[in-house]
DNA sequence: CGTTCTATTGAAGAGTATCAAGCCAAGTGG
DNA sequence: CCACTTGGCTTGATACTCTTCAATAGAACG
């Protein structure tokens, strides 16, 4: 059942399910998210794709859902490096090991694929490509994350996230449902989820951002002005 | 648009097996500065090698030397997101413009390979495996360090570059060379001039390092305790 | 030796973290 | 259908790390 909104505006982009629309109808840059091969697994919210040491002999792509792929320092603190989206490729490794954690932060339905040559080989070399395309493009995004992570303000960092996710989401509108939590927001963005909460309310209090009472959804009400801040 | 690898010129290389090929032989490769290809180019010290915007016809390889790549905000904060030493490939992109700036740091000898397809299809695709060998390496770097910037004190983050640099660096023993100003270091890092200054002296007087007059190269003493902090 | 550039050090201030309630939406069981 | 519980989000007060502003020290070069 979906939320019922207190304020005109916001009802009717939030009424639907919002989310999985969007994973259907993936962006077009995102390379189809109609993938043809690979063996299709389903994880409930919260579970672990992958750990950290762990042989890596499959990668994956987002079919429907989210993924988050995070780092642990020794006493717990949490880096979470990306947010996969439907279309998206991770788990891709130079080495013999995953470098990082995967779990599934809504329930999500991949795609699983071998890492043999065969594999790669067949579908023309397809995936092949694609596969490079997606380590360039998450490289790209490493690159812009770390202008975040190391010279950008919280209210920065926030309204760079959103102005991403919505270009990423395939929205109606303005309008991003939130499918992590305040720490998963926190952890990806290098604050505390107190400064996230902090620097959310204060956008939306500026008028930039619009929230439902569930907080889970957002409206990008001045798209210039968080533009502004994302520089 | 496909894939994004249509227009990086790149594109007839990176077929069938040869991800797996360059996946596995990540390290390995990594070794030769002894490039073959490549006409040879000398940049002085802080002269700009490309800026972002500027169209990717070319990427380069180290051969002797230090460059930085690096992005701005609008009012001038900077991220160095790399430092990039003998034996590395940097400037290559997946759109037709580079989407950083590079310059060198020390006066630094570059390999600069054109982006034509045939130039990377010659020499049995070495050039081409090692191109997406070496796009791994920034990613997997380029993870690591959104951890320091996301999670790690300052003076974790100072270990954490040293034991880099030290590994990366054919250092003799333990000693490093720093070729890069307080100030590059604060970029990287995500630290102003004086926090990374204050950490060094920091850890200089806890015994785990120790400079020489200048200031300009570093001793670990005490590997252990550094790879304490950085986790 | 003086100039210049870089690095260090000091004092004060800002921004975010931490600690601690409180609030609200959603789910549970009587 | 309504307390009651639960988990996530927000808000407040305070602490702390790092930044900012300012000055000094030291190395390199002519």
């Amino acid at each position: 059942m979906q939320t019922v909104l207190a304020t005109a505006g916001l009802a009717p982009v939030f009424t639907t399910a919002l989310l999985n629309d969007a994973v259907a109808q993936a962006s077009p840059l995102r390379a189809g998210a109609e993938t043809r091969g690979g063996m299709r697994r389903i994880y409930e919210a919260d579970a672990e794709i992958f750990a950290e040491g762990d042989r890596a002999t499959t990668f994956y792509k987002v079919v429907t859902g989210v993924v988050r792929t995070y780092k642990l320092l020794s006493d717990g603190r949490r880096q979470i490096d990306a947010f996969h989206l439907p279309g998206d490729i991770f788990g891709v490794e130079a080495g013999e090991e995953h470098r990082f954690n995967a779990e599934a932060v809504t329930e999500a339905k991949l795609a699983v694929h071998r890492r043999e040559p065969h594999a790669l080989a067949g579908d023309d070399g397809m995936l092949a490509r694609e596969v490079v395309a997606a380590m360039m493009r998450s490289l790209e995004r490493a690159q812009d994350h770390m202008l975040l992570l190391g010279r950008k303000s919280a209210k920065e960092r926030i309204a760079t996230f959103l102005l991403g996710l919505s270009q990423r989401m395939a929205s109606r509108g303005a309008a991003i449902e939130l499918p992590m939590s305040r720490a998963d927001m926190a952890d990806h963005l290098g604050l505390t989820v107190e400064s996230v909460s902090r620097a959310v309310t204060q956008l939306e209090r500026e008028g930039l951002i619009e929230l439902p009472p569930n907080r889970r959804a957002v409206v990008l009400r001045d798209v210039r002005a968080l533009n502004n801040l994302a520089d």
